[in-house]
DNA sequence: AGTCACGCAACTTATATAGTTACATGAAGC
DNA sequence: GCTTCATGTAACTATATAAGTTGCGTGACT
């Protein structure tokens, strides 16, 4: 298990959804399509819907759709609403039962170049929205790869 | 488990070492100020003598001695040394038995940032050696916390 | 010889996360 | 109104990773 993550499952599930925004996928379409459970599909996307990023609908036609253009959803938006970070926090917890200034002093400079880090990503990732890669996708996948938009 | 990291455990001990660098400690002295076990101790700290960065002695008055000058040892040796990325690589595996472009599209996009957040990290450890953060040591705990440099 | 400390391999335990099952809710179609 | 389809959620299982632990070997000092 864990071999894939949160933030790749929505991206890479958004971004298929970039291509063609109007037919809503179910749950079970993007867990196929990226190899994993219906039901984690829904416990990723559900965050996503709560920042205002997807909608579900229940019922016959019913699945997941964009909430706006994907020209309008930046890479940050969806990484922010997902809420995991790429830093490992566990790396530092605080000394255990004591405190320490030189532990201190050290948890003070690597927090220091986490915020950074995390600084540097989010405005990497703000920078590039949904529509942005999908227009890369389409530039070069003209091809055979993923004809339309199919699962597999 | 998994309260502390290897990173940690490392940087808070040679922070400690450099504040008496001639005096050798014992992997059992090491772990009882960082709440661990003395086999974690040498597990973590044979990458750094490898590296260079620390001697370890057997026997009578044996432990482990800086290999070298505070000053001369910046958190980046020993980030680099330790090998243990902050960055979860966990995230982005590739689609599962099939190749997709808007995945493929997305993970280059992911591992641009982490590539650029990686090299964030990488100059602001360099720019800090053992004996920076001694300094700061000295400065800010001339009272009570850590009298000399006893565990606990 | 005896003690002390590292070196290392193997095993155990804890934790986080993905995967799964089960059941409830609500919407569309018949 | 009943069935079907789909999400919503909670609870449980499985697994991978990392820390913790034990045991034994080796070298060095007394």
């Amino acid at each position: 298990m864990k071999r894939s993550s949160k933030l790749s499952l929505a991206l890479h599930a958004l971004g298929h959804m970039a291509q063609e925004p109007a037919r809503a996928r179910t749950s079970e379409e993007i867990a196929a399509m990226h190899g994993t459970h219906a039901v984690v599909v829904r416990r990723v996307f559900a965050p996503l819907r709560e920042a205002g990023i997807l909608l579900s609908e229940k019922g016959h036609g019913g699945g997941w759709r964009l909430a706006r253009p994907a020209a309008e959803i930046s890479l940050a938006d969806i990484y922010a609403a997902i809420g995991e970070p790429f830093l490992t926090a566990t790396a530092f917890a605080p000394a255990p039962g004591h405190p320490c200034a030189i532990e201190a002093a050290m948890t003070e400079t690597v927090s220091a170049a986490m915020v950074e880090a995390e600084a540097v990503i989010a405005r990497h990732f703000a920078a590039r929205t949904l529509a942005d890669v999908a227009k890369v996708w389409g530039e070069r996948a003209k091809s055979a790869s993923h004809p339309t938009d199919s699962p597999l």
